[in-house]
DNA sequence: AATAGCTTTTAGATTTGTCTAAATTTTATT
DNA sequence: AATAAAATTTAGACAAATCTAAAAGCTATT
């Protein structure tokens, strides 16, 4: 089945507020969304209608099993665009979302897990966020620093701690991103640094101060 | 000045028909749009409006010059996308026209600017139509096919003669696809076969017949 | 348990883009 | 030049998504 773009909106917005606050009301979603109350009790009931949403009024509404189910779809495309913005259009992850938001209305099924391929099934959008699975899975994968990563253990960079000038300095003298798979080669006990692999790229050398600000994903 | 998708296409609609016919008719435009008469007069006054027509009634009407650049900005988003869905995801020629209507109408002029930048600045689609550059030019490039391209010149692959799937294989076993950056580095009067270098790969040789059926645009 | 103060919903409009059916204008034909 | 045929426009409706103002329903406090 296809939504419209508002009706996506609302069907994300009210996935989101779900999760942080367990329950919605017409007031908060109105907030989110930038509308009036009014508004929202009017798409509440076509969404209800859709069979989207459990809703009777006056006494609250939540998701269905369908509802969070495009939720997680619009979610994923969402996510993963904002991966390709960044990884390889070059957008600061700062000024990535607007655009995320209008991209993650485009229906096409095929394109969203092309895109996927294309990207190399990251696992975190560009601010850390998992990524939904072609299945709307969300696999809750472990974050560690890299001082903590199994040694040949395949992961992905989620997020940095440290985000000073300095720090993104050397990240991007090291072409370590958010998104660069890789894998841990050696622990040195005498300084605890640690050489590493990133795909594709030839083996480096980090400290223990840095590999303590990068956090990466894997699963298991 | 933002524009909805939906006078969006109405702009590249008359924009096409206008290229081909010079002149466009109301029952036209709704046959090329798929809706009815009446709604394209609703739309043409909402254009006129906008100063993107100049509309008399029943006497015809015309892009304004700020309407054909609003269009041949549609065009080139459309075109470039179409291009990143063949190069990067490996759609076919034929299954991305649908999927970039709905691209086309994303609006930021940095992403798209940033995706020319990633795609290496196509000249031709898929299909072999010309991108308009970011101030919606059109380049008029020379289309020939290689037996004509001179020695040395950068030139594109911008569309193939012979489609059949001999063709095809062997395209694809020498990784040549559309928008395939090269040169050619020598030309042999034995038998007209041909050495050329594509930006990034080994050089290869190919014969008459094969130079024959690839068609390159290149400037000046 | 009454009521004041929120929250939510309804009623009635508005905008955008579309439609049908009827009217108008242009054009083509006799 | 008159009229038949075709093209175009108008008039009036409708669906989607939104709004304001007013009504209705909750809930919390006395």
């Amino acid at each position: 089945m296809k939504y419209s773009s508002s009706k996506e909106n609302y069907i994300k917005a009210i996935f989101h507020l779900q999760e942080e606050d367990g329950i919605v009301t017409t007031n908060q979603l109105a907030a989110a969304l930038q509308t009036r109350p009014a508004s929202v009790t009017d798409m509440l009931k076509k969404l209800k209608t859709q069979k989207i949403l459990l809703y009777e009024k006056y006494r609250g509404f939540k998701l269905t099993v369908e509802g969070r189910k495009v939720a997680l779809q619009i979610i994923r495309k969402h996510r993963l665009w904002e991966f390709f913005l960044v990884n390889k259009l070059n957008f600061g992850w700062d000024e990535v979302h607007e655009i995320a938001e209008e991209l993650e209305h485009i229906s096409s099924k095929k394109l969203i897990d092309r895109l996927d391929v294309f990207l190399e099934y990251p696992k975190n959008d560009p601010h850390g966020d998992p990524i939904p699975d072609s299945n709307g899975r969300l696999t809750i994968a472990k974050q560690v620093d890299l001082l903590n990563l199994p040694l040949n253990k395949l992961a992905e960079v989620s997020s940095i701690g440290d985000q000073s000038a300095e720090m993104l300095e050397l990240l991007t003298h090291k072409n370590i991103q958010l998104g660069s798979k890789l894998e841990i080669k050696k622990k040195f006990a005498f300084d605890n640094s640690i050489e590493l692999k990133i795909k594709n790229q030839p083996s480096i050398t980090i400290s223990e101060h840095v590999a303590k600000n990068i956090f990466v994903k894997y699963d298991e």
